[in-house]
Order: structure tokens, then C-alpha cells, then sequence
DNA sequence: GCGTATTGCTGAGGTTACCTCATCATGAGG
DNA sequence: CCTCATGATGAGGTAACCTCAGCAATACGC
């Protein structure tokens, strides 16, 4: 590695990186508090997400989406259709898989969480001048991948 | 609250916190991936920082640095002592306190791992003009706090 | 067709990183 | 001193993941 930068430079890298993980503990927690009025936790907010944006997908489908492990799907899955926001049906063209489906009030709700996190979002990101946020979006998108 | 945007702006904003989750799951891997030489995780890592940065602390101190329950750095740090990394030894100053600090081979260590940490943020930043990363770093603080 | 391998879900049980509550020694204030 | 607060820790719990084994259904090679 030629041109190996001097300290003070890593020195504001590392704030860099440090700063970033402040921001995403601010944004989580406000997450977390955007959905406590309907007592869903993150992972269940995803789900209800990846339902509302795909229908009724099978469970292996759902994992994948959520890069968790089959197996842990069927929990989320049990977790919600306990609480009636979605319902497991038989998949037609393969008696082996089941599909995941949002119910009525899963939808609703969904669609209520899907309004509260745009309106958090607006909070969160509000106060940033249109080209900050033209900007930070810009650069995001550069580091995502 | 005046001026709510319009739905393509609250869409855009949607997709702002998500870019921002993928950059963050990204770098959060790669924040593992720099620790597995030493096969210490997230958390152990910060602990050490910690102990870094601020020398020889109190478990209770430990814990609100870290923001976890007082319990649970106990817990930390018996690993972490288990691991010969850092040491206990009583308080001078409350023989009911204990102080936890680095052993030579944590600081070592730590140190090390500090260096890792600083070139994995020059590579995942690096890619970045030296503007971009100073709006970057402006605008972060601007939503830190 | 027919046996074999593969796929989709789930029961059983484990891991990790936290937590609370109770306990014990020590310290601080009336 | 006697009471109350504080620092660490033992015991035990929880949430969100995981792997592995097993069962049913399907797909594939011959």
C-alpha cells in the first residue's frame, strides 16, 4: 500500500466512521420510538415491509430478504400470525412450501408504519438544506456498494 | 408542523434512511471482518478502545461508556481478563470499586487494532473526494446531535 | 414409473449479548 | 453507630439469531 497517509488523516477517518455510527444510533433509536405505539420491533417492521412491497411470498423467499436463516423466518412469521398481521397459506404450485401473506389488518398497519417512518424520516433528515440532503444522498449512494 | 412535503419527497427520504442502513450494514461488516484477526468482536473491541482512551476505569464507568447495564461489563470483562487482555486490581481510592485496565499485551493489542480500524476507514472513505468527505463529515455532525 | 437426491418448513436445542433482581461488602451522613 | 446508598457480582431470564435432524413433497436420472 504506496502512500500510506499520516495520522492526522487517520485520526479524521476514524472520527469519520465514529461519526457515521453516532448518527445511525440517533436514527435507530428514533425508530425504535416511531414504532413503539404499535409494539413491533424492528425485525417485524422489515418483515411487514418485504410483504407490503412483494405479497404473499414464500418463507424461504422472506428469509432471504431479510438475510436471515429459514429457520428464523418461521419465528418472525409465528410471532405475527399470533398477533393476526399475517397468515400462512398453502402455496398452489408446490404442496411442500407455504405463503406469507399480509391480512387485512397487517396491511393496515403496515401501511400506517410505512406513513410514520416517511414522517420520521422528514424529522430526522428535515433540518438538512436541499442540497445537503442532495449531497448526502449522492455520497451514500457512493459507498453503499 | 408546516410545509409537509409531498409524497415523492417523503419517498425520497424513505430511501435516504435506507441508503444510509445499507452503508452502515456495510461497513459493519467490514468492521468485522478487520477484527477477526484477533478474533475479538464488536463489542470487546470498544471496550478496549475505551480502556484506550480513558486508561485504568471503574466497571460502573466502563459501562456507562459503553452504555450498557453495569452487569454486563462485568461480563465483558471477564472475558476480556480471561483473554489476558485486560486486568482488575482494587480501587486505591473505595475498596469496594475494582479498576479495569489494559495488560501490555491489551494495549498492544489495542493499538493494533486502532491502526487496523484507521485503514479500514481510509479504504472504505477513500474512495471519496476531499470535498465530498468534509460535506460528509459536516453534514453527519449536523444530524449527530 | 421408481429410486434417489433435493427442497421447504419446523422441532429441538444452542449461542450471544444483553437484561433485572438479590446479595454482600464497603462507604457516607445524621 | 445505625441507616441508607453504592459497586460489583451470582443467579437466572429474554430476544433474536443460529445449526442440525426430520418429515413431507417434488425433481431428476435412468
Amino acid at each position: 500500500m504506496c502512500c500510506y497517509r499520516i495520522p492526522v488523516t487517520g485520526s479524521d477517518e476514524e472520527s469519520l466512521a465514529e461519526t457515521f455510527w453516532a448518527v445511525a444510533r440517533r436514527l435507530r433509536h428514533q425508530s425504535k420510538r416511531t414504532l413503539e405505539p404499535w409494539e413491533i420491533n424492528p425485525g417485524h417492521a422489515r418483515a411487514l415491509a418485504v410483504l407490503m412491497r412483494h405479497g404473499a411470498v414464500r418463507l424461504s423467499a422472506l428469509a432471504e430478504h431479510l438475510r436471515i436463516a429459514p429457520r428464523s423466518a418461521t419465528e418472525v412469521v409465528d410471532d405475527l400470525e399470533e398477533r393476526g398481521l399475517v397468515a400462512r397459506q398453502p402455496d398452489p404450485a408446490d404442496r411442500r412450501a407455504t405463503l406469507v401473506g399480509l391480512t387485512d389488518e397487517g396491511t393496515r398497519i403496515s401501511a400506517a408504519i410505512r406513513a410514520a417512518r416517511a414522517a420520521e424520516a422528514e424529522r430526522f433528515f428535515g433540518d438538512l438544506s436541499d442540497s445537503d440532503r442532495a449531497d448526502l444522498a449522492r455520497i451514500l449512494r457512493t459507498l453503499r456498494d
